[in-house]
DNA sequence: CGATAAACGAGACGGTACGTCCGGTCTTGTC
DNA sequence: GACAAGACCGGACGTACCGTCTCGTTTATCG
């Protein structure tokens, strides 16, 4: 016996859309599941069958609410800091347009729950890590990054970078902070 | 205008005592302002007298509830790169022996509630990063820092990088790590 | 219009048995549709197919699942009194043996469902007063009750004595309660 | 030390007052303990923290919301019969005015809480029965019971067979059943 | 025999209410 | 007048059931 119901690809959709509404909203500490169960006109029960918690539904409106930003590669112009540069401006607009509400929800529910900080690095940062990874790597074949540092640290200390900014200034970096942190990280400051 | 009864010294610190172990214990969302009132053998009004949210009560016992580490400014042997080794491989050593649930909690405090992030910035984040500027400023008085790039923001990149670390995977930063970060923010990556 | 499936009549049965066994082992309140198409091995759209309400199950239940007393005409020895008292303590020896917990469920769901009390006055308390009616019926005729007063209202008196026993006490009746009831009834009290 | 808030009076009140009007308005099964809270303006955890049941809200409304018919005795005119006869008239004048909601409410909560049945019957029952205990007990001296059936049974009787006439009709009962059941117990109807 | 169609087991669905937990406020003595 | 105690209102939590609605499967009857 089979049998049973096919989950609603529809409901999941409305869950997913109100979360990602409600975030924005009033922010993640102010989100509860009682609001997106009545925005997105389903039970509680269907919420809690699917995900086992805010941070849950949070992660996956993330990543599949339209929230997150699309896994766009940096660019390669065989100009390793100018292509950088253009890539972290271009998340340091998103941020700035979009608001730093989710960002902000997203640490909080990486920092309270284990779970959910794991399904959030394996499909949130991790790709957008790899990405940034690929474009590290092509550089340093070309010669173009001295240091024998690994490409996985230098990926963190730039995204890093701009994260910490967020939280302690509580705003979006500036497409100027972009250009620093590369500035940095590529041109060193060491003597 | 006759004098009523004092403050309570004792309980002040009761409860900042008590907010301390209940963060290491459950972490900030699990957090309440009623276990921090029994535990401290304390009625709540008494909290909610002399503080205005579980945030600033967290924030108060960060800061004076023991939990903080102290502020210990960066060595100054003349070799920037030794000393912020040094600096942060001392950070890693206390994360890694207090585990990583003071950060995680503090991070969640300062992502959910912008009060909490203001407070906690101005009296743990940035004193701790006044000291790092301070000794980043000699190095570039003695021309030990190549880049121009301003000495906040290269301070930024070395604690965001360890922050992000923590978050993304949930274990304290190693010696290692606080090497290779070193190395890529002193002695750069670019060709 | 071609033929489709008939009636499970083992699903029926498997029904009626899995309400009954939960009826007396959790009573009406605590029963539920769920459990029953559980323990039946039934999906619950097999139940709202046949019945409309927890109240018909229940009442169905009491009727062909086996739970209702067998229907047991009183003796006719030809002493009236006699008669009833053997009825009567035939009715407590069997509230006694299976406990109360099947009156006190019945009991309940006649009280909030006025559906319920219909089906259930109609098949299961009317027929057994009526066994009860013919009987004094027959006195009657006999002349062995000096009352004008009604049988209908002899036997509700005779029944309701006991039902209240039941509620009041929560208990079942002893032989000796049944034997005073019949003495109050027949014999009178009046001077 | 003492100390604490006193249990608020008004409170007390508007929950009584909310379970008594709503269960006129809807009966015992569509009374929820949300509305009770929402009508009388208090916290759910009220309600929790003083009563530990649906039934045992209802049961004290009953008792102290101004439902339940005031304990009245039965006249003594020195007639048992007509002095009988009066006072279950009056009950069921009552009952057909109130309506049945409140006595199947009562025997709801009683055939379900083995708890509830416990404080209504000590509560509500047993000192109205009291009362007729006591106007039957005058009428055992002056001789006018001629059987010696103890006067808790006959008490029993007469309240039962009301009773049972709520329970299976669902409608009160009329001021001719409550004489034929007088007639019934105290003129016997045996030859 | 094959097509048709109703009943089946399973189980997800939108809802309602549950009983608990906690936030922040108010009240009652005590110190 | 600050304090410990603790009841208060409000509101979110996560769970349990309700009665409905698909699913794919089984079983009977009819063409």
């Amino acid at each position: 016996m089979t049998g049973g119901r096919r989950r609603s690809e529809s409901s999941r959709l409305a869950i997913l859309d109100a979360a990602r509404d409600l975030l924005l909203e009033r922010g993640y500490e102010r989100l509860t599941i009682d609001a997106i169960a009545a925005r997105a006109g389903v039970g509680k029960q269907t919420i809690y069958r699917w995900w086992g918690s805010k941070g849950a539904v949070v992660a996956d409106a993330a990543l599949e609410g339209g929230l997150a930003p699309p896994l766009v590669p940096p660019p390669d112009t065989g100009d390793i800091e100018a292509d950088l540069r253009a890539w972290l401006r271009d998340w340091t607009s998103r941020l700035a347009s979009g608001g730093t509400s989710l960002i902000l929800a997203l640490t909080a529910a990486t920092a309270e729950d284990h779970a959910v900080a794991d399904v959030l690095y394996e499909r949130f940062t991790a790709p957008h890590e790899q990405l940034l990874r690929d474009r590290l790597e092509v550089a340093r074949m070309a010669g173009q990054l001295g240091s024998e540092a690994p490409v996985p640290t230098i990926a963190g200390v730039l995204i890093g970078s701009l994260l910490y900014r967020v939280l302690s200034r509580q705003e979006a970096p500036t497409a100027d902070d972009a250009d620093l942190v590369v500035r940095v990280v590529l041109g060193g400051t060491g003597g």
